[in-house]
DNA sequence: TCGTAGTTTTACGTTGACGTTAACGGAAGC
DNA sequence: GCTTCCGTTAACGTCAACGTAAAACTACGA
């Protein structure tokens, strides 16, 4: 089995890769408008074509999305993975961006910690009701 | 000391809770609005009046907000914390409810760790590079 | 008592993130 | 060759979550 690797898609239809993620075309349509993606067209000047990058570019759009994150917070980050890193200057500034970041999901994963506590005993509260009136 | 509490205000007006959270007093009628707070009146149907209580439900709602979870569904579940607890069906339905939560939260949790540690070592690669230069 | 600062309702405007429709073009199956 | 799907652009519509502006009321300190 040497050499036996997943097969993947090198290239995906824009209505292959809504399908996908459960989104519309036209969604993804917008993600370009908004330069967060940048799909080459194939035979001359028509389909727009999505590579495997593309499609991981995607996955963190909608990942932002999950967290709330508006589209062009997302473009900052996502960008992140396309810094030249011969640029000192850039890299610096990365870098504190990044510490910036951090921060920010550290407290995030605090807090959604606290929130679940929280659900978490209101929960157990309701069914030690629940079962006391069982018996 | 004894008896010494915090003194807290009983109530607030509506541009000092605003100033508290940074908000202005048109998100804090909307909220209004949408039934997520319902202050008081006070001197004869003038100037809304904020109960600790509402300070705390306010809090609950930016909370919400910061996860990016629309005004609706922050309402389900402040409304949790007011669900009658003489009644076995609802009670029910807010233990199923929090468990779908909980299993909602502990994946926002995952995830979040995951971009933790990718942004993480992006930045110490960054990082790497930059001190390397230094010598 | 007057000014000014805060509050009220009403109502229209705005922004982000798409949805929807129209009008068209190419390819594929019959 | 015709229909039936993709796909394309362009343009207008929509919904949430407020922003903003107008016009009136009130509260309060100098």
């Amino acid at each position: 089995m040497a050499g036996t690797k997943t097969l993947r898609k090198e290239e995906y239809s824009i209505s292959e890769l809504a399908a996908e993620f459960s989104i519309t075309p036209r969604a993804i349509r917008y993600y370009e408008e908004v330069n967060l993606l940048t799909p080459h067209r194939n035979s001359k000047t028509t389909q727009r074509m999505y590579t495997r990058r593309d499609r991981a570019r995607l996955k963190l759009i909608l990942r932002g999305k999950r967290f709330g994150f508006p589209l062009v917070e997302i473009k900052e980050m996502i960008d992140l993975y396309d810094v030249d890193p011969t640029e000192k200057e850039q890299l610096r500034q990365t870098v504190a961006y990044g510490d910036r970041r951090l921060g920010e999901i550290d407290e995030m994963i605090r807090e959604l910690q606290e929130i679940r506590e929280e659900i978490f005993e209101f929960r157990n509260r309701f069914l030690e009701v629940l079962e006391g009136e069982e018996a």
